[in-house]
DNA sequence: TTAATACGCAACTATATGGTTGCTAAATTA
DNA sequence: TAATTTAGCAACCATATAGTTGCGTATTAA
């Protein structure tokens, strides 16, 4: 549905969960909630709200595993996103030529 | 400087700031504030605020004539975004194997 | 069995966001 | 000159967001 990109979006809006997930990328494997909230100076708490939109968006997966809960990116939806912005290519180097346009007319 | 890319990406974040933006794209002419706000069913007050963002994060540019502010599409900055894409879009296929990784290493 | 660990849930705070209305000022038209 | 149009600014409102602390619970280790 129209609503899993606007999740998408908002997922990515935010610069701590960007960050978030690009340590996910990076990591070797998969990391639980207190690993995480170790490398990036903020209460296990605020990660965890942001594993939660992350996983809304389709980003980040999750396996729970006896008391952890370990987290991995998935990086597909990024797609979505690829394919929003694949439309406006094919204006940026034509662009900024509208106001012309509409001088001309006058 | 890294201000502008969270400007950007908090610009797209919202799905009224995407609709006028592809409006504005797809425009044959710079569009007032006005002529915005009444394609949009919105005050135009909540389209300024909306433009004001865009024009932020560089996505629109203004021509002041009159008393009108004619608005244009700038996608450029869109490339800053497909930049920060194009380092995910290598892990789009072959993801989701991390948690295998943590697996193995037990 | 007791202690420690990993986590979710709830409550709370501060600030940002998306939107509105009302008023004022500048530019244009009659 | 008077009326209309375009827009900025300020105030306001409701809700969302980013973050915290505290507490209870399930799992693991001693």
């Amino acid at each position: 549905m129209q609503d899993n990109i606007n999740k998408l979006f908002k997922a990515i809006a935010d610069p701590t969960r960007r960050e978030i997930f690009h340590a996910l990328v990076l990591a070797t494997s998969a990391l639980s909630i207190t690993q995480i909230s170790n490398q990036f100076d903020m209460s296990r708490q605020g990660v965890t709200k942001h594993i939660k939109i992350l996983n809304d968006a389709g980003l980040v997966q999750m396996q729970e595993e006896g008391r952890n809960r370990f987290c991995y990116a998935d990086p597909k939806p990024l797609k979505e996103v690829n394919k929003w912005m694949q439309f406006y290519s094919q204006f940026w180097d034509d662009s900024l030529d509208k106001l012309g346009g509409y001088l001309d007319s006058k």
